[in-house]
RNA sequence: GCAGGGUUAGUGAAGCGGUCAAACACGGCAGACUGUAAAUCUGCUGGCUUAUGCCUUCGCAGGUUCGAAUCCUGCACCCUGCA
């Protein structure tokens, strides 16, 4: 326990790096593995706090980036910090800024999914006049995506900046970069990386010894490296070393060879503490994250999905707009446990996203993110009963059938 | 009754002799979305289809022309003035 942050494990697997926990933090605990619903802009896209909270949700994570643009990060300190400021009393993290160097920089008006063997082309990195971001080693240069403002990003302003807004646990800054970017770059990258995460560590400890009154702010180190083992390991080892609380696992990541690049960085990172893993949320990438020894992970994509019609279900992710659902007056999903369907039809809701109505974007989320929560809910619980790759086989195998 | 204006694909609306199966918008259909520039983006949207291909369309009927959504005549309906 350090300041009202600790991590804690209950149950290991033998067979796979999977295991349960908990992570306590100044504003509560959360059990693990568990997904953390984002809220970007401190608040969960088209839901109540409370709504949050009814799906299953344990934390939320929201963007330095965002929050110091727009309302600015020195207003959501003065009212309180991130919890009280959007009425979510739960714990809370920040990512750092750092995804925004690649979505607002080479991957900017680009798709930025994990696939593989995908045509490669010049169409797939954005051109250096097209940028809104640019790297060098002291930090990043945004052109702000509201009005276009220049602001500049540093390791140190990053910690500022989540120390202000006052998350439970805050990520270094780092460098994303795509998986086209060549192996010279990605080495270079990650040496900038890594002088960061140091600088980051200095920042933070200013910070508490200025303010030590303060509930404990955790930090977790981020390990990038691409698809590229050697990297990923030295990575690994490199802010394993360091005094981090928590470790994340970022970047571009082969989706067929996540658990693969997943399991080589925790082996070398420290097994006690809590690892989480940015921007994952499909069904096969949470168990193989999971099996490879992940404690906590956020994704958009649950919310976002749901806001154009898609919905979880056990046999796959379809969309409420297809015509076949016009007359359907069945649940998204039979036997759901969720607001959304125990109360509303498919029909009314292709209805409500049809016709552009908020309330279809609020209970499209309530579903999926509920659904999300359940699964790993199931998942936690199939590791404590050591059922846990029965589970994984089996749900698979109906959500993709070949 | 007289004088003008109008009638274009599901809807609205461009086009005013050939390059028009007909811009554009909306609607419709399908797809995408993985640390949120995302209530966004992409494709298709007369029919048949492998098609640089054929067929049927621009109120209705007829005509001029090598060629008409585009020009002329008649008819139908709608709008605006004056009666």
């Amino acid at each position: 326990m350090k300041g009202g942050f600790s991590f804690e494990i209950n149950k290991e697997m033998d067979s796979t790096l999977a295991r349960t926990g908990v992570i306590k933090t100044p504003h509560g605990s959360i059990q693990t593995p568990a997904f953390i619903v984002v809220g970007t802009t401190a608040t969960v896209k088209a839901m109540l706090p409370e709504q949050v909270r009814e799906a299953g949700a344990q934390a939320v994570l929201a963007n330095a980036y965002h929050l110091y643009l727009r309302p600015g990060h020195e207003v959501v300190e003065q009212a309180g910090g991130l919890s009280k400021f959007m009425n979510w009393p739960e714990p809370t993290f920040t990512d750092s800024g750092g995804f925004q160097v690649l979505s607002l920089g080479s991957g900017f008006k680009k798709v930025l999914a994990m696939q593989s063997g995908q045509a490669i082309d010049e169409e797939v990195i954005a051109p250096v006049s097209e940028r809104r971001a640019f790297v060098d080693d002291d930090g990043v240069t945004f052109k702000s995506h509201l009005d276009g403002s220049s602001h500049r990003f540093t390791p140190e302003l990053s910690i500022q900046v989540q120390h202000a807004i006052g998350a439970d646990i805050m990520f270094t800054f780092d460098e994303l970069t795509s998986l086209l970017d060549p192996y010279d770059y990605q080495v270079e990258s990650l040496a900038r990386t890594h002088a960061w995460a140091r600088r980051c560590i200095a920042e933070v400890r200013k910070l508490r010894k200025a303010q030590p009154k303060r509930p404990y702010q955790a930090l977790f180190g981020i390990v990038q490296g691409a698809q590229h083992e050697d990297l990923r390991r030295q990575a690994g080892q490199f802010i394993g070393a360091l005094p981090f609380d928590g470790f994340g696992i970022g970047g571009a990541i082969e989706k067929d060879r996540l658990g693969e690049i997943v399991r080589w960085v925790n082996e070398e990172l420290p097994a006690d503490k809590p690892k989480h893993m940015l921007g994952i949320s499909e069904p096969d990438d949470i168990f193989e994250a999971i099996a490879s020894g992940i404690d906590t992970f956020d994704c958009v994509s649950p919310t976002r999905v749901a806001r154009n019609g898609s919905f979880y279900t056990y046999d796959g992710r379809p969309d409420v707009n297809g015509a076949r659902y016009r007359r359907d007056f069945n649940p998204l999903l039979e036997d759901c446990g969720c607001y959304t369907c125990q109360h509303y039809s498919r029909a009314y809701l292709r209805h409500l996203i049809k016709a552009g109505e908020r309330t279809g974007a609020t209970l499209m989320s309530i579903h999926n993110t509920h659904f999300i929560i359940k699964l790993v809910d199931d998942i936690r619980a199939s590791i404590t009963a050591g059922t846990f790759l029965d589970l994984k086989k089996t749900w698979l195998q109906r959500y993709y059938p070949k």
